[in-house]
DNA sequence: TAGCGTACCTAGAACGTCTAGGCAACTACT
DNA sequence: AGTAGTTGCCTAGACGTTCTAGGTACGCTA
């Protein structure tokens, strides 16, 4: 991770790739960053100063829950899973996220 | 405009729909917003409060350029026009709003 | 034992947007 | 003549999110 290659990635939508991210099962803070990275070619890249901040006003807003656990390392890691609050608003920001490309399109095509 | 339906603006996409907005020809701030609003059929909403200052951003940054003029009805309106550095701007933050999609696509279509 | 990667965290600044006002002039209605 | 609605510009201050730039600690490998 030498390059500085400017991040994609638009105010307001982290905490929904993180809600999605977890969709596919409870995974800790760290993970959450490198699958995030992973499978956007890090086209999205996820500063730490912004994931664990984000994590934890998910967890206040009872979107996650979280729990101390151990990787296969023996490392200590926070495992956050989604709660059914999460799992509604994933589907609230999912739904909004596409209205916005949807709006912007229209913007952006216009003749 | 008694409706309080939830703006599906996205952060950071702002300076974009003006700057295209803009590439129609000069426009003064108040009918940016109003074309904004009714192009997207009010997805976006534009405040005033969020306009304003996003103008004085760009006039500084030198992507739109002011002028005083008069509308129709003899009221004194602030044409803002697309400088050449603007319409270069416009190409880069197209791109990385498609960019943005794309990664976000990524994610959210992911099994 | 030194270095690297993993893993967590924070304080403070930066940035963009919104709330909630204010001002002025024109238009239309009563 | 008064007043309500619309157009049009603007600002201060609050707010929320993200970034910068640190810090700590442990495990693995050379």
């Amino acid at each position: 991770m030498t390059t500085t290659a400017p991040n994609a990635l638009v105010q307001g939508t982290l905490d929904l790739v993180i809600l999605k991210t977890l969709s596919w099962g409870p995974r800790h803070g760290y993970a959450i960053a490198r699958w995030i990275e992973s499978t956007t070619d890090d086209a999205l890249r996820i500063e730490e100063g912004s994931l664990y901040p984000a994590l934890y006003r998910m967890q206040h807003r009872r979107w996650i829950a979280a729990e101390w656990g151990e990787s296969h390392e023996g490392r200590r890691i926070k495992l956050y899973s989604l709660t059914p609050k999460g799992r509604t608003e994933l589907r609230a920001q999912t739904a909004r996220w596409g209205d916005c490309v949807v709006a912007m399109a229209k913007v952006l095509q216009s003749a």
